[in-house]
DNA sequence: GTCTATAATTGGATAGAC
DNA sequence: GTCTATCCAATTATAGAC
């Protein structure tokens, strides 16, 4: 299976520019059978932008709904209007396609995350964190269904990425968190679990919305929903970790305790 | 796994339409000669049984990683140690395998969620399901992922199951909920965003263990590891939603207030 | 029930004209 | 840069002997 990079058995010099897309480390430089890749040195025309792009944002709709092998060179050129073979002329391979596609993602995938520094309360950087990612829950969920998808299996061809950018990242934002907690300003919490708790309950939202739909019979698309869901999860997460002293008093529950 | 006799039994017709809304491939003609399908009234014997098992439980292992299409049935026949023939003469072809494993999980998958009732103490019952699905992300890791990739693809092949099953089930116990809510012993939360949370807190260690791998640098299989999820993730959830009476301290709060 | 072919088709990738 | 026409590898599924 295409899995692994080089332990499948395509043609030699295919799977030599497969395994020089996947391996990501080495500059993916390819020697001059395609002008697929010639990045950074020369400008490219702006032509060439926009369909590159037109077809990044074709795939990510597909490879994101029926994955990698679920989905053929063909669907995406139909869908990006472009033919097959001038697909292939802009990406050398349908892999090095699927890798260019994760690459951006990635990016904005972690970028609400950049924000998070100790000297802003905590309450606000965390309840502003959740609304964030909900936004791109809402809008990109193509993005966050195609990143979930590569986590679920294993990650093959964003492993390097993941070791160093994201794990570098999210070690310093951690260590943020222990500062708020250490100064009192949140409830003992582990840094990681609750990463992993705003991740998980933001994204959910746009990965299982068929689930979503099915049980509340609305997604984030729509307006009121959006609202709600921010609420609860802010909520939800807040009034969990945050210390007592800035939960907002209610008055009703003042009067009954 | 639970071998439920009646549990994944389609007659032969459904056997012929395996014309899918997956990617918009187009139906193959299969001949119904197979005898891959012929249950209920008649007993099977028993090596039958343990081989259908056998298949399905390798099925579920490369399903989960590498979605329906990125698996080949050689690789499923490999790895359950049978030839491909024999494979396809106990299911009639690869969508039946499929839609085979996905039916044993949605019940696996369902199950901690019955116990909720009204009678018992929110606290607990919600804890010993998040401790239960944290179990379950643990020791069936696989049967998480692939339902997340089920519900990523927008469940084409399960979402009959999810409008009757899954959504009438989630409205009996957000009915639980939202009467723990009317009684005063929940803080006011929308029932429907509480079973996502949950849902989405535990299954997130299984489905992006590759991610908490990465960044905590262990999994659920670790058992402080384990230990210390469950007592985060109750943690946030729990003194989230509990009456203000089960969080200590709130002597603070009215005095700043 | 199990196996060895093999039919039938999909789909990734290339060649070469323009 | 783009297209048409292929080539060829990978796979699903079937036929039919044992």
């Amino acid at each position: 299976m295409a899995r692994s990079p080089a332990a499948n058995k395509a043609p030699a010099d295919a799977r030599r520019r497969k395994a020089t897309a996947v391996a990501g480390r080495k500059p993916a430089s390819v020697a001059g059978t395609s002008p697929a890749r010639r990045s950074g040195a020369t400008r490219r025309p702006r032509q060439s932008e926009d369909k590159r792009s037109v077809i990044l944002s074709a795939a990510l709709g597909l490879f994101s709904r029926y994955g990698l092998h679920g989905t053929s060179v063909d669907q995406v050129a139909a869908r990006a209007d472009v033919s097959k073979s001038n697909l292939l002329y802009y990406f050398a391979n349908k892999e090095e396609l699927y890798v260019s596609v994760l690459r951006e993602l990635l990016h904005v995938w972690l970028e609400p995350l950049r924000g998070f520094s100790a000297e802003q309360d905590p309450r606000e950087a965390i309840a502003g964190y959740i609304r964030r990612k909900l936004v791109i829950s809402r809008d990109q969920p193509d993005a966050s269904r195609l990143f979930c998808l590569e986590m679920i299996q294993g990650a093959p061809l964003l492993r390097d990425e993941l070791d160093r950018e994201l794990s570098t990242l999210v070690a310093r934002k951690s260590e943020v968190i222990a500062e708020w907690v250490r100064s009192g300003r949140l409830r003992p919490v582990a840094p990681h679990h609750l990463v992993f708790g705003l991740w998980a309950l933001t994204q959910h939202y746009a990965d299982f919305a068929v689930q979503v739909q099915a049980i509340a019979g609305r997604t984030l698309q729509d307006a009121a929903f959006f609202e709600e869901t921010v609420d609860n999860v802010q909520r939800l997460v807040l009034d969990g970790i945050c210390v007592p002293a800035t939960v907002p008093a209610r008055a009703d529950q003042d009067r009954t305790a």
